[in-house]
DNA sequence: TTCAAATACTACTTCTTAGTGGTAATTAAA
DNA sequence: TTTAATTACCACTAAGAAGTAGTATTTGAA
């Protein structure tokens, strides 16, 4: 069970551009601070600048910036990068339900019940912070 | 965030087993059984039996089965099939501690201590019963 | 208006995982 | 002893994710 490659870029460009929020963050500097691939940094840029996640400003002098309004939590990472991991259930892949549930449905409760709350819990901007 | 799709056909193949733990399993019963590629599942036995988590008996009339007096884990099956992961942490791969932390531990601590856990007690015999 | 530095876009290559094919080795029943 | 059904082994193909390359477009400062 990985996060992928995709995923542990993402979470890493968007903690850094948090602690970076006072200033745009082009796509070179993220690549050189976080040893990111520039090329593969840039895709994933524009995935989420299409996705609302983020904001782009092009041209000279341009890069990217987090939106002051827009709350995004790890949850909302993974999804857009992996897909929505705590929906379709991935021990097994069959239509199932409290009543007709696999061998596993119960030890994979926990767990997945804490992604699916930690992870959503877990905005950006103010990461591990909430104590329940 | 994902199983493996081989790790996904080894839970199932082995809840299977468990639940025909009277029989030999064959390679073809469970193949089709399971609706999982014949050829793809072979390796994977084989890869199981090398390991010890199961048994095979080779020649005609043979096939696999689970050792009785072997504890096999959830946690087991995921390290075999996809590595250790609550091992090597995941959001950052960076060298770290409570000390120096990434930006996302405190919010990824309790998914992965349940992972960890859950997993870990989670046997495939009596899988999902214990009430901690 | 020019130009350099930035994002956006399209296509390709590489690497890993998933899946396939053929055959050898094994084994118990007939 | 023969034989058919089984696991074990080796090498290949297919698909998807990761990474690379080149170029077009955008834009603000000089
Ligand atoms: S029964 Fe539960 S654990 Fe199993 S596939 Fe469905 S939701 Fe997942
Ligand atoms: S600081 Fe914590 S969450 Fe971050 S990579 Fe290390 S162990 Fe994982």
């Amino acid at each position: 069970m990985v996060f992928s490659t995709t995923t542990q870029y993402a979470l890493k460009i968007l903690a850094y551009m948090n602690e970076h929020k006072e200033r745009l963050c082009s796509a070179k500097t993220l690549s050189e601070e976080l040893d990111i691939p520039y090329k593969y940094l840039t895709k994933i840029m524009t995935k989420f600048t299409k996705n609302e996640m983020i904001e782009s400003i092009q041209g000279r002098y341009g890069g990217f910036k987090l939106i002051d309004s827009k709350i995004i939590t790890i949850y909302d990472i993974l999804k857009l990068c992996d897909g929505d991991s705590a929906k379709a259930c991935i021990i097994g892949k069959i239509e199932c339900n409290e009543k007709k549930k696999c061998h596993y449905h119960d030890a994979w409760q926990k767990p997945r019940a804490s992604i699916k709350k930690d992870f959503l819990d877990a905005d950006l901007k103010s990461c591990g912070v909430k104590d329940s």
